[in-house]
DNA sequence: CCATCAAGTAACTGTTTAGTTACCGGCTCG
DNA sequence: CGAGCCGGTAACTAAACAGTTACTTGATGG
């Protein structure tokens, strides 16, 4: 079976590291490992998950998994950087201070909304480290500067609009952004138990557009002048 | 070791079920089961609750707890559905259409709000049933009807406050409650990574009476004319 | 005083799980 | 060409787990 050994014909062993990668490939499989722990522990919390249920879902192995990871906690706390990491980039690119205040925080609440709506991972990932009293979150070091920057830019704009007298002098980026993220975590991450308690099916899109305008008429009616 | 076979004197054996139950007592370890697994389920979730930790914590053990609830999955939809209970029962203690309109729904959201503040246990087993997209929930027949006296009660207070001019026309029921919940829900439940996140601790009294009066003041501006 | 039944204990069982170890195959560099 | 290393496989291990079974204890009624 092995008859490598018979040709010296070198080929392709002037390439650096780009062709032979069909088969081979640490960084796909050091990718494809995230994205498999994602899903897993989104759709079954920290306790739920399966390590091996990720290994297959990656399309490769404990062994691999541990070899970069480290274990189970570590692994988890990647996905968890990773989604925060993802939803604040997201947000810088937004530039809400470039429109007029309204406008910019309809935008930053249309936003939210929509990326909640699009990332149910980044959710159920949030539920479950608050279930364990973010035991794992308070470990991180990478994840201390990123969220000052979104306080920052919303406090600016808030501020613009008081100079103008379109909002009111008590209105708190900290309470905006809460308010926001509150209207949309708590529609689509309690859908199933509000779906069924009481009969109405929360996801069907008309009942989605019309929370979505909901939204962003009740963030902007409770600091409006 | 067994000397009762000499004296047959016969005492309390007239009473019939209320002295001796100092040792045996089927309600109470009932009943101790049912908190004890309440508590184990809010704090890891049903797939990181331990029926062992569950019997150990009610002071008993596993067969009584098989004994009395079935298997681990009967017990937990126990535990939830005692939760939805306890909530709607002081729900309609309330009697929010006795005031006016404004003050009605004020009240609902102060009521609500207290009650999310001294019952985070609730709180947590919604997080965990959603997490597994209701799938127990939905196997509940005793809560069909249970939550549409809130939405009927609420509708009324804001039909009279509509006649009276001071709701806006567009005033949903279930979009006010759905408002109401995620604030208080999503502040508490979410505390742990917001705090650390933001650096700043949510469950001080201060931040917590400023939430308070916060959701308030942005449910009632996001319907008053 | 013995038969019965209900409340409760504790040790056991088969399965599942996180994490480890021994091994394989092919590429690369001296 | 061969030593060694890197990406990968699969079988193993020790512990933890849900659920069961064999047993004890004590009250009651005939």
């Amino acid at each position: 079976m092995n008859d490598s050994g018979g040709n010296g014909e070198k080929k392709r062993s002037r390439r650096p590291s780009a062709e032979r990668t069909a088969q081979r490939d640490p960084e796909r499989t050091r990718a494809a490992i995230l994205d498999a722990a994602t899903r897993e522990f989104a759709e079954n919390g920290m306790g739920g998950a399966r390590v091996d249920a990720i290994a297959e879902r990656a399309g490769t192995n404990k062994r691999m998994l541990y070899h970069y990871f480290g274990d189970k906690e570590q692994l988890y706390l990647k996905v968890l950087e990773e989604a925060y990491v993802g939803i604040r980039t997201a947000e810088r690119a937004l530039h809400i201070g470039d429109r007029s205040p309204e406008e910019g925080i309809g935008e930053l609440a249309l936003f939210t909304w929509r990326y909640f709506l699009q990332h149910p991972e980044f959710l159920s990932l949030l539920g479950t480290e608050n279930l364990h009293r973010a035991r794992w979150l308070r470990q991180s070091v990478r994840l201390k500067e990123l969220h000052s920057h979104l306080i920052g830019e919303l406090s600016d704009v808030l501020e613009q609009g008081k100079k103008q007298g379109v909002f009111i002098e008590t209105a708190d980026p900290l309470h905006v952004y809460l308010t926001i993220a509150s209207l949309g975590y708590f529609y689509l991450s309690n859908q199933y138990t509000l779906s069924t308690i009481f009969g109405r099916d929360l996801i069907e899109p008309t009942h989605l557009n019309a929370w979505e305008r909901h939204i962003v008429h009740v963030t902007l009616a409770s600091i409006k002048r």
